[in-house]
DNA sequence: TTGTAAGCGTTATCAA
DNA sequence: TTGATAACGCTTACAA
């Protein structure tokens, strides 16, 4: 049988409201008391069940963090950021995962009844919920790094992220502006109704409004059969795109795994970067940094995305009070994987007629 | 107020029996019944408080996943494996992490009661605790990929992850056996009890077993102040040590992240890889496939591990008998990133004057 | 400073 | 097939 509050009451010859009040710190009894009980307690290896108390409590100091998926290396540093601010305001803080397939909704409408939850950070998830269903949430909440959410206003929950179409399109007309003619994209799945939407959108943009006509062969998806957004996705999509005569002289690949993956493939082939090809990915993780050649990309600002989310939940906490979201600006690092388009390098140049930007391409 | 299982059952005319009934799927309730109750529970979005129901339950059928720190990328393919088998076994699952200075024994008895935990699987942590502690976990429970402990039997957990010394061993006498007479690590914390610990022991053995003379200028640790087997961590300690003159020709990071950051850091001093420096990691993540050049790792089996880990687990839960643990072979991959030490390659190389295999160094 | 007792929202037992 | 009711283990008035 497992030891409960009355065991330990009953060793201690005390009452469990006794017990309860050594355990919570209460000021209200003898010191003594305390220590008798405390020391039963550890002498019994007595844990309080937190069902029981989350049952009996009206209020908790806890936020919980809710992951969409497992392995999403951009959260790391973000959690952490949130995690010391959480602990900075004296508040609990609970990290869970939640399934690519599960409704995130669904698990926190769970956990705020059942940890009495004072706030909810979501973290990536790609919110795409119903206004109906985020009015179920009573209790404060903000979406990090989701894709942009147009929320009417009276919502209670904020959304912190980058404008991903913009930031796509900034990506796309850094490339074009090297002189690139034919830029290929490797995108979300196909189908993609969140960050891997706008993403393309802001390709296709940004292509338009250089005049470029957007060649649909250059857009391809992720494997379905591959983990989304990892190296090996990227890989297998760019060997792919290689080995079709497709004429391009850049790779966008909407996130910064793929784009490691399409160097890979790259190189397979015995192609050079950014000579033949420039490579530029998204996202801005340090592996871009350590990669050789090191690649360029767009960084979000997690750390100020991280602050402005946890900060923006704490005001909605304390003074209850919403919040309205903010659109952070990504930051394009160029490095070595990206180059002017020459008129010698570029194996698969074909074509370099258009005017661009003060250049003449024959 | 919180739409409890009263307001449907009075909403419906019914007892709160026949909502629990409905809710849990019970045979014994007149489908009309079930059908109404089920309705009207939609209406309400009323969501059960498990708090309540995890109290009241004597069982459950659910395992904890705990995952020791939040970025270890070696466990996303083994939480993948772990979750789906659990799945299988039409079991729920629950995947959570628990900080770096959180003890996850704790964290573990807490769930215990709190879920009425089926079984646990302890993931990373590099498990040092006191057998006395373990025996209060009284239910079921794994550790993978957790540093080998020589546990006593009669213990209810069990074991599955590779021998870190024997392995870590296998890689220093690897690049022995390439002719390399100095070979830098790049190690854990110091201080570190665990892999970090383990992985250095088998460093130090290989190099004693070779002849070769242990210089404890060679052996690194990670800076505190970087987060932990991180690129940024490799990067900086190498740096360092590339400013010194030490004349080495092979760097062993113990994990793959650290060697791709000392890979950056040689670059970009200007040396090359593998002809200036070999570089070794450890882990067999996929980065170092990817990486150029492809790095040489140790690769844990993670799916057999997984696969394993599981399988006891559920052993365990349905047989209610310990299961021994199992130590994994893992495997070197042999990549472009180390190759023989050269009479001409090397740096650093200032003193060659040992026998080597059949070689002679002047 | 301590004890008594009500009740948190469920499930399970028993009787109807 | 359903309903009443007693727990589950804890916190918190309120009383002593």
């Amino acid at each position: 049988m497992e030891t409960t509050i009355k065991d330990i009451a009953r060793k201690c010859g005390v009452a469990v409201s006794t017990v309860s009040r050594a355990i919570n710190n209460h000021p209200d009894i003898n010191p003594r008391t305390r220590e008798l009980v405390l020391q039963t307690i550890a002498e019994h290896n007595y844990v309080p069940n937190n069902s029981a108390r989350n049952l009996k409590r009206t209020a908790s100091r806890t936020i919980a963090i809710l992951v969409k998926g497992i392995s999403n290396p951009l959260f790391s540093a973000l959690v952490q950021m949130i995690e010391k601010e959480i602990s900075r305001n004296k508040y609990n803080f609970f990290l869970q995962h939640v399934d690519e397939l599960q409704d995130e909704i669904d698990v926190a409408l769970e956990l705020i009844k059942e940890k009495r939850l004072k706030g909810i950070v979501f973290l990536g998830g790609y919110f795409s919920h119903s206004k109906e269903k985020l009015k179920q949430l009573n209790v404060p909440f903000v979406l990090s790094t989701a894709g942009i959410q147009r929320l009417e206003d009276g919502t209670v929950g904020s959304c912190f992220s980058v404008d991903d179409q913009a930031e796509s399109y900034k990506m796309t007309d850094f490339l074009c502006r090297l002189g690139h003619q034919r830029i290929a994209i490797l995108g979300a799945l196909e189908g993609d109704l969140s960050i891997g939407r706008l993403r393309l959108l802001g390709y296709r943009e940004a292509l338009i409004e250089h005049g470029r006509s957007v060649d649909e062969r250059l857009i391809r998806y992720m494997k379905e059969d591959i983990p989304s957004y990892s190296m090996q996705n990227g890989y297998e999509v760019m060997k792919e795109l290689l080995e079709e005569d497709l004429s391009f002289t850049a790779v966008y690949a909407i996130s910064d795994m793929q784009a490691i993956g399409a160097c890979k493939a790259i190189f397979q082939k015995g192609y050079r970067i950014p000579d033949d090809f420039a490579v530029a990915g998204f996202d801005g993780l340090p592996d871009t940094y350590y990669y050789e050649p090191s690649i360029t990309t767009i960084k979000q600002p997690v750390e100020d995305i991280a602050k402005a989310s946890i900060q923006a939940l704490f005001h909605m906490i304390k003074d209850k009070e919403a919040v309205p979201g903010k659109v952070f600006a990504g930051h394009l690092f160029e490095r070595e994987s990206t180059a002017r388009a020459s008129e010698t390098g570029g194996l698969y140049v074909k074509r370099r007629n258009e005017t661009e930007t003060g250049r003449y391409f024959k």
